[in-house]
DNA sequence: ATGGTAGGCTCCCTA
């Protein structure tokens, strides 16, 4: 079983390279984030050709995720729509649905702006929120899969230059401290374990040359509860989708369980 | 230290 995890920057601008990534990649699921569409304007058909079936939380403009199976599986049936964060229900960030006895997520974390920014504290609620969530589905001890854009570079090796990244918004010590919250719970970050040394990164700035340059993070994680961790036998990103014509920043993340 | 690019949408915001 492949899951797969893409910030895919617009679904409907990146229809085409999606797509032919569906074909190629092959996931049984694949959780995507900023759709930056509504459920109805959100290219159905065309993924149905694919061979897939779309569960989706919408939002006009901004954020947007889902989760895609495929059409000769159930479709989800869906867990939470939200997290519960009484202040911005709206943002539509968090979608968790169930297929036969496994539960998945896709999340798409706000990326904060600046550490002084209302949207920083935003950020931070959200993380606590979701720390809490994550914490009653470790409880259910139902294999699990929590996939998305945590816009969180865990540690020195996920940023292309540490000395640089001290107070941005993907690294700063409080972001860190709250991924270190969640991983506490017993989440295993999937990639990581799977390749422990390697640097790996899973997005690039669009702006100051930072594909070419190398200039990376890895931004983007696929965290397994400890039963479905012990399925775990491969693990990648599919950075060569940051090399195309009209990318998103984003590259898909995947783990294979047995 | 600053600004760079992309996407969606509207004279600008978010990332």
């Amino acid at each position: 079983m492949k899951i797969a995890t893409w910030n895919v920057n617009s679904i409907r601008t990146r229809l085409p390279h999606l797509q032919a990534w569906l074909t190629a990649s092959k996931p049984d699921v694949a959780l995507l984030q900023e759709l930056k569409c509504t459920a109805e304007e959100f290219p159905i058909a065309a993924l149905q050709g694919a061979g897939y079936e779309a569960t989706v939380l919408g939002q006009k403009t901004w954020n947007g995720v889902a989760i895609l199976t495929r059409q000769d599986a159930p479709k989800p049936q869906l867990t939470a729509d939200h997290l519960n964060l009484p202040d911005n229900p709206l943002d539509a960030r968090y979608i968790e649905g169930q297929v036969g006895d496994w539960r998945f997520a896709s999340v798409y974390v706000p990326n904060g702006q600046s550490l002084d920014s209302e949207k920083f504290s935003y950020k931070l609620r959200f993380l606590k929120a979701l720390e809490e969530r994550l914490c009653t589905l470790m409880a259910s001890e139902l294999p699990v899969v929590v996939g998305g854009d945590f816009n969180i570079a865990p540690a020195a090796d996920d940023v292309y230059a540490p000395s640089r990244f001290g107070d941005d918004v993907l690294y700063a010590l409080p972001v860190r401290q709250a991924w270190r919250r969640l991983i506490n719970q017993g989440w295993i970050d999937g990639l990581r374990l799977q390749h422990p040394h390697q640097q790996l990164f899973t997005w690039w700035d669009y702006r100051g040359n930072a594909w070419p340059a190398g200039h990376g993070c890895r931004i983007d994680h696929l965290l397994l509860s400890p039963t479905a961790a012990n399925r775990l036998r491969a693990a990648g990103v599919d950075s060569d989708q940051r090399a195309l014509e009209q990318p998103s920043d984003h590259a898909p993340v995947w783990v294979e369980l047995a």
